[in-house]
DNA sequence: AGGATTTGACCACG
DNA sequence: CGTGGTCAAATCCT
């Protein structure tokens, strides 16, 4: 129980700006996983709710990822992505062959190799279109249900790709990584938009190669080992 | 029918 | 005590 916290502490965080395109409202965006919605929830000072997703494999193969996705109140084309975790699973059919990951019994000791390698396997995929769902505009009519206004986050369920080829070269530094060192999320009543003014003061924009910051995450700084 | 999503409640942490 | 994160039942969609 207690041990699964020390995990989520323990995980690395990281997130990422994502554009979404602003005619469909959706950007090609996916890591390539297959993320299962758990929750939303409206957080405190931002104007539009946080989904909250996790891998569909979490039962099945015990994948801990896990993502949440806000759209920046004052870009609506702009989607945070904070992930947590690393996927442990093979993803179902497992279209990279790279992936060398053990799957070891233990995660919590090779928790940390695991995070650093899936880090540099998901870095180095960026061209693995995998499987690219495209999104219909007009999926089902009869299906009106939700406002799409909110439904920022039909376009996190894509997670098709995040990494989308043709957008990486025009757009090289759409992504900002950007260790959430800072806990952040407080949404205190004076400091609202938490997560977006630190993304916006502290935020790193890396060209799309520095994701060596992923790699040099302080896995082993105290603060995240209490 | 099975799987995914929605939504409100519950729980833990700060 | 308030906020954020997760659970779980109900609902929806494929």
């Amino acid at each position: 129980m207690f041990m699964l916290q020390l995990y989520r502490k323990a995980m690395p965080r990281w997130t990422q700006k994502v554009q979404i395109d602003p005619a469909t409202g959706v950007e090609g965006h996916g890591d390539g996983y297959s993320w299962r919605k758990y929750g939303q929830k409206y957080i405190l000072g931002a104007n539009h709710p946080r989904g909250y997703y996790r891998c569909t494999h979490r039962h099945s193969q015990g994948c801990l990822a896990t993502k949440q996705v806000q759209r920046s109140d004052q870009d609506p084309t702009i989607l945070e992505v904070a992930c947590k975790g690393m996927h442990t699973c093979t993803q179902g059919t497992n279209t990279s062959p790279k992936t060398s990951i053990d799957q070891e019994p233990n995660m919590a000791e090779n928790r940390q190799q695991n995070q650093a390698q899936l880090l540099d396997f998901q870095t180095k995929d960026l061209d693995t279109p995998e499987t690219f769902q495209p999104l219909n505009t007009n999926p089902s009519p009869s299906s009106s249900r939700i406002n799409p206004q909110d439904d920022v986050f039909s376009a996190a369920m894509m997670d098709t790709n995040i990494y989308s080829p043709s957008f990486m070269s025009s757009e090289p530094h759409f992504f900002s990584y950007l260790p959430s060192l800072m806990e952040g999320d407080h949404g205190s009543s004076s400091n609202m938009r938490t997560s977006e003014s630190n993304a916006q003061n502290i935020g790193i924009d890396f060209p799309f190669g520095q994701l060596d910051l992923d790699s040099n995450f302080p896995f082993d700084n105290p603060k995240y080992f209490p």
